[in-house]
DNA sequence: CCCTGATTCGC
DNA sequence: GCGAATCAGG
């Protein structure tokens, strides 16, 4: 695998964005376990796992660890509180605040565009011939609202807001075109942003 | 069972 | 450095 930086700006971005690790892998058309670890290398700030590893060693657990006693008392009094933000607090770049998307969870944080529609071709094909059904994953109510224009004057209907280039940067911008009635994405877009919702589990043998 | 993320360890 | 295998909690 090449973590150019471009891939590397596009996992920590969607890292950052709260998608899980198996979202961010399929995203990249990577595994999880692929995300994980380079997400520790690269020090990206841990998310909330379920669980919590310690203590319990299943293998080789004989040979290494132990260690136990004979702590030098590293605790300080650590005056935390003082420089807040500390672990993940809000690395949520400025893009997604900026996004008008009303309340759609997953999808928003579609951020980062795969900087190449195709990219999308190469994860439907990787594991699955994939239907164009989009398996929404958004609450149908919250988005229905109202798709009838109410002021037609104006034309500020929604868009696709589907980011395009690297937030942060001048050109970042959103896709703008119209989007599917009762999705915050294009048609294009929102088969990228909408992948299977089942399917996921690793391509083991 | 499904999901999730974390760690280990051979490569 | 990489990531599959494995572990482990909801």
């Amino acid at each position: 695998m090449e973590w150019s930086e471009e891939i590397i700006a596009q996992l920590k971005d969607l890292w950052a964005e709260g998608l899980s690790t198996a979202e961010i892998g399929r995203r990249l058309s990577i595994t999880k376990n692929a995300v994980v670890g380079k997400a520790h290398r690269l020090g990206l700030p841990p998310r909330p796992s379920p669980i919590r590893r310690n203590g319990s060693k299943p293998k080789t657990a004989a040979d290494k660890t132990e260690q136990t006693a004979a702590t030098p008392a590293p605790e300080a009094p650590t005056p935390r509180a003082s420089v807040a933000t500390t672990s993940a607090a809000q690395p949520t770049p400025a893009p997604a605040a900026a996004t008008p998307a009303p309340v759609v969870a997953q999808p928003v944080a579609a951020a980062i565009a795969p900087t190449t529609p195709t990219a999308s071709d190469d994860k439907t094909t990787r594991k699955e011939k994939a239907a164009p059904v989009v398996r929404t994953s958004a609450k149908p109510k919250t988005l229905l609202r109202s798709i009838s224009d109410p002021e037609p004057k104006k034309r500020r209907g929604p868009s696709c807001c589907w980011p395009i280039g690297d937030p942060g940067t001048p050109g970042f911008h959103f896709c703008g075109a119209t989007p599917i009635p009762g999705k915050p994405y294009c048609e294009e877009h929102a088969q990228i942003a909408y992948v299977r919702l089942r399917d996921r589990r690793d391509s083991v043998s």
